[in-house]
DNA sequence: CACCAGGCCGTGC
DNA sequence: GCACGGCATGGT
């Protein structure tokens, strides 16, 4: 099955790539500009090895989603195979708090924004994403001008609480769920995200307004545990799914 | 001019 | 516990 790198990339799980137009994706992380044209440019470095997560069996995982019922079957097969990133918690945090309420291309914006204004250049043009240090002078005044609006009171209170996102990775899944939404701006929908992308909690299932449409339409009655174990991933291809269909 | 965007917070009941 | 309005900003 062919992988679907435009959905893994662009579609919503991460704001860090850019598409070249030429069938490449770049981003700029660990320190670099990655370029990648296929899964097998990620295969020999340790470090996108990791982020795309390759030693997880996705075909089987896709297998078992669509012979689970017909709608699965239907949103498994109206896209090529996707994966779930693992990033940077911190970037993952930020990047989630800035998607609420907001779309795609303006939360690529931002993030786009927070890099140069407090990252650093590897690249002529290529910032990284700041780290916490880099942004503890940041002013809620200056996280406005950038055009975070309501959020940048959030990004003030995720930097001073940075540290807590090293003591996710020990907790279980509720208590990590609760441990990240005492971060203002952080809520169910954001706090599922963040451990999904970047912590590896596949039994994650965020509910935003286009998953709620398909829970009540498709699986009334139905909760997250109906798709376990492969919660995280059925919600990408049915997110997928819906989105595309309403197009 | 409305209304929406991969929600969350504060308030009121 | 649940329902509701408000929220910065930019696009349609």
């Amino acid at each position: 099955m062919d992988e679907n790198l435009r959905e893994t990339l662009l579609g919503g799980q991460s704001f860090s790539w850019r598409d070249n137009g030429d069938g490449s994706y770049s981003a700029v992380l660990d320190e670099r500009v990655c370029t990648i044209r296929s899964l097998s440019d990620a295969a020999s470095d340790p470090f996108l090895y990791d982020y795309f997560d390759l030693g997880y069996d996705y075909e089987a995982a896709r297998e078992a989603i669509a012979a689970k019922d017909a709608i699965l079957r239907s949103a498994v097969e109206s896209t090529g195979m996707i994966r779930l990133l693992k990033q940077d918690h911190w970037t993952a945090t930020i990047s989630f708090i800035l998607s609420q309420n907001n779309n795609i291309k303006r939360i690529t914006g931002l993030y786009n924004r927070l890099s140069e204004r407090y990252g650093h250049e590897v690249e002529p043009g290529w910032y990284t994403f700041p780290t916490p240090e880099e942004m503890r002078n940041a002013s809620e005044e200056e996280l406005r001008a950038i055009g975070t609006g309501f959020r940048a009171p959030f990004i003030m209170d995720a930097v001073a609480k940075a540290s807590l996102l090293d003591e996710i990775e020990a907790l279980s899944f509720d208590e990590a769920m609760s441990k990240l939404q005492t971060i203002k701006g952080v809520g169910p929908k954001v706090a599922s995200c963040i451990l999904i992308f970047s912590y590896q909690r596949r039994e994650g299932f965020p509910l935003d307004v286009w998953m709620k449409k398909v829970m009540k339409e498709y699986y009334p009655g139905k909760d997250p545990s109906y798709f376990h174990p492969y919660e995280a991933l059925s919600q990408q291809y049915l997110f997928s799914w819906i989105r595309n269909k309403a197009d």
